[in-house]
DNA sequence: ATGGCAAGCTAAGCTTGA
């Protein structure tokens, strides 16, 4: 069974280079990161054509989040509220960054982490409170479900060698202490990065800047996980960064990564 | 040190991304 991530970069514009590759990896759930469009405009039949139940939470222009999985999933829920409450999640949840479901006994939750903006700005206090906020809805989800497959877009390098070069980029959104610590205080909750389990080495990337010929010189980060927990990663067969779709005409500026697990 | 490219919204330029 696979797993795949992929910030699509908008789902109205990427459209047809997400059904590009679909057909050629037909995987059993695809989890997308800013879709960028409210759930009446999603363009749901050309997915639902080729054989895929949608599951979307989106707002205009910015954010959301789907999920299209080849059965039909329980359980779906968007955001942090119904997990958490109102009065814990607040504004929270008025951007559109967080959905899951259940597929099999398998819990999948697919984030668009914020970005930040630049270090010290409101935009990163937002990142790092709206992380805060994560590690209640994860250790929540990890008492319901053994088997939990937390993927998406968290836009935080974990380690230097998540990254071209580490110390040209230091002060970048995405490398801080804090931001790392709220990612290591989540993964210690009892999480893995799938993608390590089989792959040591740097040089893995699953997003290159537009500018600047980024993918070209690839001038790349990874910031696309996958975090499983001890059950899932037992089970899990391979997880590789598919770097093709960053190659075709207008690509998104991330690229999908593939979870595959053994049932 | 800075900008560079792309998308959405909306009708030329701003905001966001990481």
């Amino acid at each position: 069974m696979k797993i795949a991530t992929w910030n699509v970069n908008s789902i109205r514009t990427r459209q047809q280079i997400v059904l590009d590759w679909l057909e050629a990896n037909p995987v059993e759930v695809l989890c997308l990161q800013e879709t960028k469009v409210v759930d009446d405009k999603f363009p749901r039949s050309p997915f639902e054509e080729v054989g895929y139940h949608l599951y979307t939470s989106g707002q205009k222009s910015y954010n959301g989040v789907a999920i299209f999985s080849r059965r039909p999933m329980k359980d779906v829920t968007s955001g942090f509220t119904e997990v958490l409450g109102g009065d814990a999640v607040g504004e929270f949840d008025e951007q559109k960054r967080a959905i899951a479901g259940t597929i099999d006994d398998i819990r999948i939750i697919n984030l668009y982490v914020p970005n930040g903006a630049s270090v010290g700005s409101d935009k990163y206090d937002y990142k790092l409170n709206w992380l805060k906020l994560l590690q209640e809805y994860v250790k929540n989800a990890l008492e319901k479900s053994p088997n939990l497959c937390i993927c998406g877009d968290f836009n935080i390098v974990p380690e230097d060698r998540d990254i071209h070069d580490a110390e040209a980029c230091r002060n970048s959104v995405g490398l801080s202490p804090a931001e790392r610590q709220a990612l290591e205080e989540i993964r210690k909750l009892g999480l893995a990065d799938a993608f390590r389990k089989f792959t040591s080495e740097g040089g893995h990337y699953s997003w290159w800047d537009y500018r600047a010929a980024g993918f070209k010189r690839n001038r790349g980060w990874r910031i696309d996980h996958h975090y499983l927990s001890k059950p899932l990663y037992d089970r899990a067969k391979s997880c590789i960064i598919d770097k093709e779709p960053r190659t075709w005409v207008k690509p998104s500026d991330h690229t999908p990564v593939i979870l595959e697990l053994d049932c």
